[in-house]
DNA sequence: CCAGATTGGTTTCATTTGTAACCATTGAAA
DNA sequence: TTTCAATGGTTACAAATGAAACCAATCTGG
């Protein structure tokens, strides 16, 4: 009879992989600022472009727009950043974080680089080599549908 | 300043592959039968193992045991499954897919292995042993934490 | 111009999820 | 044995999520 074993199943292992590193990861802004995931991956985006609308945002961090809507309403609630309406388009609105979303945001970014840093540490290099190939091959594939 | 690039950084990238392509292998068990997926590795879990407790279910397939109960309530409730009363632990219950639960699985495990095969198929050679040993080698990590 | 389609973004509602409390049973220790 | 901790599993409640409806502003074709 055909059995398909689940440990095996490459859907099944990439799921849980990215579970179990995103949940050890999500400690680190959880605990320092009670960050959800689609707030740090707000305060990323910012941070790394200095200035952006909720659509690139979405864009950016693969985030459905009602999760974006809801992670900046709550920013905003937090004054870590600021929303300026555009000037020719009065829909949008581009987003900026404050000082004080700055500060968090680089308090944020090294323990963010040792995280991957130690995580990467764990393996040798032929390891380390194969993993960022590995994914950057399905994200291709997946890219073009 | 020191920048994060969120579309390089490792968990974000896991993160995201592992949801997309997920999502698009959820569409094989949700359109066929409007399984979920804790519903659909239930199902995968019994249909490779034949008979287990909720417990071991949990262990198998990473789920958590509120999601193993749901799980398995709602495939009894289909009759795809049934609950065997442990002889002499009166706590445990002993999980058996029913005729039509097997059925089912029957005709679920060609389409996750067609699904896995054309995924990897558009990766060359080099790229499928890579994605395979890297995911492999985190794993390891994460598993002795 | 202006009627309809599109876009940026928010809100509402139903579903899914996680945490914690809980129940029943078993095990361990005194 | 009797009590207390641990285990298998379910339930209750709150929070996170996604789909779809929605609002306002802009664009487009006639």
């Amino acid at each position: 009879m055909d059995i398909l074993e689940l440990e095996s199943f490459l859907p099944y292992r990439l799921y849980r992989l990215a579970d179990a590193v995103s949940r050890e990861f999500s400690r680190v802004y959880k605990d320092r600022h009670g960050l959800t995931r689609p707030e740090w991956r707000t305060l990323a985006g910012l941070g790394q472009n200095g200035t952006m609308t909720a659509t690139e945002l979405g864009e950016q961090s693969a985030m459905h727009k009602t999760k974006v809507s809801r992670a900046v309403a709550e920013l905003e609630r937090r004054r870590w950043l600021t929303r300026i309406p555009d000037e020719n388009d009065r829909r949008l609105e581009h987003l900026t974080l404050t000082r004080a979303g700055l500060a968090a945001y680089r308090e944020m970014v090294p323990l963010a680089k040792a995280f991957e840093r130690d995580l990467l540490g764990e393996l040798n290099a032929s390891e380390r080599a194969a993993i960022v190939s590995g994914v950057a091959g399905l994200e291709a594939v997946l890219s073009k549908g």
